[in-house]
DNA sequence: CATGTGTATGAATAAAAATTCAATTTTATG
DNA sequence: CATAAAATTGAATTTTTATTCATACACATG
């Protein structure tokens, strides 16, 4: 009787693939998978497997799970995904000086993260300059500064997997 | 109008202080400390935030600040995990030549990576070299470069947590 | 094979959180 | 200052999530 087991190991796999953000919905992504539940269920699973809604720092949220997941992808990350890994891997500090947002990495990584930074093509930023271990971001406006400084801060703070 | 920001400052130091589980609950310890404030405000300023709320693993919930998560470390990485972390996302392929191994990256990691390497202090390795996305490092033998291929493989490929 | 105990489930409901909308306050700008 | 534009706020509401409770199911034990 590991129905239950086998829907939890579903529902870790399909919202770190998909960005699923009601119960609701992943009750209609496990239907496609074949699982079909209540969202009442749903609740429980979520809180027994410590899965956490989060806020995907665009508008939106965005359900999570916090802890160890072995089985998913070995390979390079691309896109959103490697610039949250880089932002909360390599990134020590965020600070809005004007309008101008300091981030410091670990050393050697300043090129790397500023890359994945560029290729976010973020519209605040008027440019970016990478040294060793630190980043400089210009941006428009000082407010748009301070915007980005939050919104840094919670991609990096955003779990992943 | 930084009535907001101390709000949301105090909301931060509030609900790593007590364990606070619903929004009603804050915006009374928010009462106590002075500021009153609707739940619907509560609401906005969490989103913002990027605060969540995680199963406290004992039947509850508890709001958590971001970075404070349970089994997802915020922090960046150090040492041996840094060093298979580095491998996992960012190298592309591995391969020995002759006496030399080459690493390629994704674009502006090869230092990163190589710096980590640099610091695993393999006994087989006489020198390395990184550029933008390529990675050599030379072994004092071609069995010793064979060895390290599959070391590094392995741990390319071998989960975290 | 009854009977008891514990777990799993969903329908209904209660509770909590997010959003809408209109009012208000702040900030920018002539 | 005056006034337009933008941001902040809370009441009401909608949406989403958690819990309750009754039922079903698995498994053990006499």
């Amino acid at each position: 009787m590991n129905a239950k087991q086998e829907r939890q190991q579903k529902i870790l796999e399909l919202i770190s693939d998909q960005s699923i953000a009601r119960q609701e919905e992943l009750s209609a992504a496990l239907k496609d998978v074949g699982i079909s539940t209540t969202q009442s269920t749903l609740s429980k699973d979520i809180k027994e497997l410590g899965v956490v809604k989060v806020p995907d720092g665009d508008g939106g949220f965005r359900y999570r799970a916090p802890g160890a997941f072995v089985g998913a992808d070995q390979r390079p990350l691309q896109g959103e995904n490697l610039l949250q890994r880089e932002l909360q891997d390599f990134v020590v500090s965020v600070e809005a000086v004007a309008q101008t947002l300091v981030l410091k990495t670990i050393t050697g990584h300043a090129q790397g993260v500023c890359e994945a930074i560029d290729r976010a093509e973020w519209e605040e930023v008027a440019g970016t300059l990478a040294g060793e271990n630190t980043i400089f971001i210009l941006c428009r406006s000082p407010e748009a500064c301070q915007n980005l400084e939050k919104r840094v801060w919670i991609q990096k703070t955003s779990s992943t997997n």
